[in-house]
DNA sequence: CGACTGGCCGAGTTA
DNA sequence: CGGCCAGTCG
């Protein structure tokens, strides 16, 4: 345990020691907080003999739980903790509880589609027919969720706050949509979270279970957190009010969620005692990396005042490019990467971020070209593909019959010739005898339809029988197989065309995934399963292989990357157009652009491309906001030649000549006055305000390169933080380095000390790993103070 | 019943 | 450009 805790820094250390009440840990980007995390829970287990079974950890993904899951299980033993993301906690409790709301414990979770589609199903049936509104009320159904209110509270809400737009609609529609759920033994993703709430509200004796079970509840990214989730934590705090909450506010990128940003900066207000820690050393990036990071969010005024800093060493200087268009982008960053790969590094060091999946296109043709691996997280999500969600629905109808969307959704696919109008009678005949579409169904016989039309019925309902049959004895691999086979799903594609190639295989890719999720929890259930496929994220499937991460900045949240190329850096895309006449949401954008940097520790790049296809056409784009607020940081021209000249610097003539036919692509460029069309390579303006001095050979592998790469790479995966950790361990400790590292306790900091009060720091003395500060406290008078040693928090 | 066509609209981030 | 829907025809 000791051990443990000499492997943090006091900063760390403190917020790890003080177990009881509502603490919150302002952590900045790479300060260590997933340590401090595991720290505090491992300390609560073997030092203050909490049992594992009183714990609540929420993370926010689901590799982030298991990840923390097990770096804890190495220290100490676990069974019986809850670590887990807030929705996966909730379907938790939920299934246990169900029958207390009305569902039962088999109840199907809709994703976005069927969401989508079940509100538009209830729209119609209320007669309303504009797209505008349908669009509106499904917002509204959300954000009324969001707050845990069910429609008459929403009502009554919003008549309040005088937002009375289309809100009989609303009303109406969420209304009829939850009735549509519950017949169907259905929650959505909101759901999930609003009814826990309400179920904990509601019932004293479950919400008193758990509040008295879950004794330290510890949360992750808490900057993130919405109304109904910070309800339900509040409720489950509410009996032993011991809340860990971790967050950085500039890193709060879910407003368009419903996430409040007001959970942390109004931690103190919502817990008058709570106790506030700041982790602002950074172990993860260089100097140069955090300067820009800085740069971008000083900018922002809603937010609690912090700086990072850290020991690490400068860096290499960022660089920019600015391209003629998405082709030579990609194109640029796939050869950067192939060079650095042919000198040594992985191309998992690497990632591209970007602000809409929309960008990935010529990365993936670009990488696939020069023979990069890459993996895609974001955008369509794998178990949202057609082919696969018709799968997924018949498994859903196994689990719970009751399930009317599913069995309405694969009634005639493969296609077994039942059409519209059976279905619609089928349905009529569902909704006046109350039945379920799958009991109705079995009545077949008792429909007005041709004997054709029943028989086809007939035989879809024996198959359905037959379904649930072989489920009781087949493992959830083996399910899926059948019904792929029973059904001929394969068969339905079977043509040779391109999309047929890709859905075949996909199909088979979704079966291994079914077998592999079966090796690895062989007691999981159906409904395990159902679970696992509607709660997992998209980064949950990161892996340990060796490629290039092409993602949305919003799914690479608290990962990190040895190199990172921040992409698409134009108005309109970064920051995405139309966050730009609204201040608040600008303020996410340059949040999200902070996320983006602080991804990186070692090597950043930023591009963009002087045209775009995007949306079925070619348009001149502008440089972003967010590269003009970095300029005195970057190296960065508008025009071409720089980009031959970095080429001659960075990879040697023979290989910029290689690429020689480059010129050849600029047909493009005429099209576009200004975009280089007219007179051949000019020289480099100055007088858009940015330095183009010629330091681009500040990034050429002679003098920066990815010197520190290799060395991290030694020590595997996590390579960059335990490099780091070790360092610290045998170097100095955080204050008093003449460098940035003193800006732990410089003079006129203000401080706080559990035992002589606030003061404020009015010397320091001496050198790397003893550093002595002299505190003037207002009522213990000068003290001589450890600035490593001692209990000290930063005031603001 | 179902395959096919043409027109219209929207275009962002995700558990 | 692409998804969705309404309308048409075999």
């Amino acid at each position: 345990m000791n051990e443990l805790l000499e492997k943090l820094n006091p900063e760390q250390v403190r917020p790890v020691l003080d177990t009881e009440g509502a603490v919150l840990v302002l952590a900045g980007a790479g300060s260590g907080k997933t340590r401090v995390l595991t720290s505090r829970i491992a300390y609560l287990i073997e030092e203050k003999g909490v049992s594992p079974y009183n714990i609540l950890a929420i993370t926010f993904t689901n590799k982030a739980a298991k990840e923390m899951q097990e770096r804890i299980g190495r220290m100490t033993d676990v069974s019986g903790m809850w670590v887990s993301t807030i929705h996966s906690m909730c379907t938790r409790i939920l299934r246990k509880n169900a029958e207390r709301l009305g569902f039962n414990d088999k109840f199907s979770i809709y994703g976005e589609s069927e969401r989508a589609g079940v509100i538009k199903k209830s729209f119609q049936e209320c007669d309303y027919d504009d797209e505008k509104l349908l669009k509106n009320v499904k917002w509204h159904i959300s954000n009324a969720k969001t707050l845990a209110l069910d429609p008459d509270g929403y009502a009554v809400r919003q008549n309040a706050e005088g937002n009375t737009k289309d809100l009989d609609a609303v009303v109406q529609v969420y209304r009829r949509y939850q009735a549509h759920l519950r017949e169907n033994n259905a929650m959505d993703f909101d759901d999930l979270l609003m009814l826990t709430a309400r179920l904990l509200r509601e019932n004293e004796d479950i919400l008193a279970y758990y509040a008295g079970k879950f004794r330290y509840i510890l949360v992750d990214e808490f900057q993130d957190t919405n109304a109904v989730q910070f309800e339900i934590i509040r409720m489950l705090a509410g009996a032993h009010k011991n809340l860990f909450a971790v967050g950085d506010d500039d890193q709060s990128i879910y407003g368009w969620r419903g996430a409040d940003i007001g959970n942390i900066l109004h931690f103190e207000r919502n817990f008058p005692d709570a106790k506030v820690y700041k982790l602002e050393q950074n172990y993860r990036s260089t100097k140069t990396i955090l300067a820009l990071a800085n740069a971008v969010i000083h900018h922002n005024k809603s937010r609690k005042d912090k700086t990072l800093w850290t020991e690490n060493a400068e860096g290499s200087r960022a660089v920019a490019f600015e391209a003629a268009d998405e082709t030579e982008e990609a194109a640029f960053t796939a050869r950067t990467i192939a060079e650095f790969v042919r000198r040594g590094a992985k191309y998992s060091d690497f990632a591209v971020l970007m602000r809409i999946n929309a960008l990935t296109r010529s990365y993936e043709q670009e990488f696939a070209k020069y023979g990069i691996n890459f993996k895609v997280f974001g955008g369509f999500r794998f178990f949202e593909r057609k082919e696969i969600k018709d799968i997924l629905a018949y498994l859903r109808i196994v689990n719970n019959p009751f399930d009317g969307e599913a069995v309405l959704r694969i009634i005639n696919f493969p296609r077994r010739g039942i059409g519209d109008k059976t279905v619609q009678t089928l349905e009529e005949y569902a909704a006046q005898t109350g039945l379920t579409v799958y009991d109705a169904l079995l009545d077949a016989d008792e429909l007005p339809l041709t004997s054709g039309a029943k028989t086809k019925l007939k035989a879809f309902a024996a198959l359905l029988k037959d379904l649930v049959i072989q489920g009781q004895a087949l493992s959830v691999a083996e399910l899926a197989r059948y019904v792929v086979e029973k059904t001929g799903m394969r068969e339905a594609y079977a043509d040779d065309s391109d999309d047929s190639l890709t859905k075949r295989a996909n199909i088979d890719e979704f079966l291994n995934s079914a077998d592999e999720f079966v090796r690895l929890n062989p007691s999981a259930s159906l409904e395990d399963y159902l679970n696992q496929v509607a709660l997992s994220s998209d980064t949950d499937d990161a892996d340990e292989g060796d490629y290039v991460t092409l993602a949305t900045i919003h799914s690479v949240k608290g990962l990190e990357f040895k190199c990172v190329f921040v992409c698409g850096l134009e108005d309109g895309t970064m920051p995405v157009s139309r966050a730009q006449d609204d201040e608040k949401d600008m303020e996410e954008e340059r949040r999200l652009m902070y996320v983006a940097i602080t991804r990186a520790e070692e090597k950043i790049y930023f591009t963009r491309s002087r045209s775009r296809y995007l949306y079925g056409r070619r348009e001149p784009t502008a440089r972003s906001v967010f590269l003009n607020e970095l300029k005195d940081f970057l190296s960065l021209s508008d025009e071409r030649p720089l980009y031959k000249r970095y080429e001659g610097d960075f990879y040697g003539d023979s290989y910029g000549k290689s690429y020689g036919s480059y010129g050849d692509r600029r047909s493009y460029g005429s099209s576009f006055g200004r975009y280089g069309g007219s007179g051949g390579y000019g020289f480099p303006s100055d007088d858009d305000g940015f330095r183009t001095v010629g330091s681009f050979r500040a990034s050429s592998p002679q003098n920066a390169g990815m010197g520190g790469m290799k060395k991290g790479q030694e020590s595997g995966g996590s390579a960059g933080n335990a490099y780091s950790f070790a360092r610290k361990l045998t170097a100095a400790p955080a204050a008093g380095q003449g460098t940035a590292g003193a800006g732990n306790y410089p003079v006129g900091t203000r401080v706080s000390h559990p035992r002589f009060g606030e003061g404020t720091v009015v010397h320091s003395r001496g050198s790397a790993g003893n550093v002595i500060i002299t505190v003037a406290f207002e009522k213990a008078g000068n003290k001589e103070l450890s600035a490593r040693l001692a209990p000290l928090t930063v005031l603001r």
